[in-house]
DNA sequence: TATTAAATAATTGTCGACAATTTATTATGG
DNA sequence: CCATAATAAATTGTCGACAATTATTTAATA
């Protein structure tokens, strides 16, 4: 229950590079390794007392989930988040997610829309106190957009979402801090899509998530334009 | 004009990874590496006469690509593709090459939109004698739309299309053989496509580029199911 | 002093070797 | 003969060292 993420199968980490993968990802995130920074090669793998070789290996799938960027010759750098890369994430969100609620109208079985159904109220009632910031910042939100994307089947759009742009997008959270307004909204919408998912009504469903996902980026242009 | 597909500053690929990562994907794609098949560090290290080490930092980036899988202590192998897993993508195409159209509606230059339209007049011609199947082949369908995608605007959209998702497709035309009847319909809808974006019309153009691949995908299920 | 050039230091790219694990082969027993 | 266990071979994971490139510091010149 701890992280809502991890590759299905690959759970447990057997190899040195994997747990370095790992772990450096989750700092990434966390801004512990701060974010445009250069990886030094050598500083990190004495760090985490492993070879280079070894280091790379982790480093170069770093890459692959868009937390890394790399210049040859040159080296790694984290990944430097602007307010217009995260707009663009938005976008992608807005069209994959939207597909993902459209399949899941048509694949989720009634057991997982049950879940689906309890995990919202049980977020619901848990932080209804401690208004709107903690159910970003908790990731409780992730998780529901988890679900579904899971309940979509799709193995291609579940790989992209949740092994690559979720990362990026609670890097986000943890670094700048979405502390936002719409955290009541957000509930009632949620609640919206679970039903047209429940209604098998794919059409609508797609059309909420890409409203639900739209409205986030326009509080994030909104607050933009006000700067 | 040889290919179309090149990132746009790592054109010159400068170190020695870069040169088999390159290399390798291309064979991948046309399948002279057989798909499914095991890759054997040492013998393909030898091949390319290069260390084990180089070749893996190559591997380790066409598995961000997706054209390899890898298990640990196993190694990698190159994907298998099926019809499910075409069909996958087509779902993913669909809305993200949707969306694509969307943004470029709103983003692309009078420029690149005449640019455009003299690709796809210039296909039309050179090849409407060699029906068909040329135009997939030959990869003219994927130019098109690459340019949309471009029009964009948006790099995340550009990077997950262009670096990762065409090649797949690539590999899909070079050895499943899209011979479809769908040339001039084909042609048809992108002329309505470009015209969308020429109107600034983002919403029409999304719909129309969501039909255009949607009757791709259509046209896959059905032989699927006609076998 | 500011700018450029040379020399030095540090980092990445590449290599070959060994250890750990998996796969293939052979041996053993029912 | 088949199934299982032990052994051998091959493959991947990991390491440390050297070469090539880049970044930094020092020297030289205007």
């Amino acid at each position: 229950m701890a992280n809502t993420a991890d590759k299905s199968p690959n759970a447990v980490a057997t190899t040195r590079a994997d747990l370095v993968f790992t772990d450096l990802r989750q700092r990434i995130v966390e801004g512990l390794v701060v974010m445009g920074s250069k990886i030094s090669e050598p500083e990190l793998a004495r760090h985490y007392d492993i070879s280079r070789s070894t280091l790379r290996d982790a480093l170069s799938r770093l890459e692959g989930c868009g937390l890394l960027e790399r210049k040859a010759n040159v080296g790694y750098r984290v990944v430097t988040l602007s307010t217009e890369k995260l707009l663009e994430i938005f976008r992608v969100r807005e069209s994959l997610e939207g597909m993902a609620c459209n399949l899941a109208a048509k694949n989720m079985t009634a057991e997982q829309i049950a879940e689906l159904k309890s995990l919202l109220t049980q977020h619901e009632q848990n932080e209804s106190l401690q208004q709107g910031e903690a159910y970003y910042q908790k990731e409780g939100d992730l998780d529901f957009h988890f679900k579904i994307v899971f309940g979509s089947g799709n193995g291609l759009l579940i790989r992209l979402l949740c092994e690559e742009l979720y990362y990026l997008v609670r890097m986000y959270r943890y670094q700048f801090g979405m502390a936002s307004p719409r955290a009541k909204k957000a509930f009632r919408e949620h609640h919206n899509i679970i039903q047209a998912i429940e209604d098998k009504d794919g059409e609508l469903a797609e059309i909420l998530m890409r409203r639900h996902i739209s409205a986030s980026r326009l509080n994030v242009e909104k607050r933009m334009n006000t700067l």
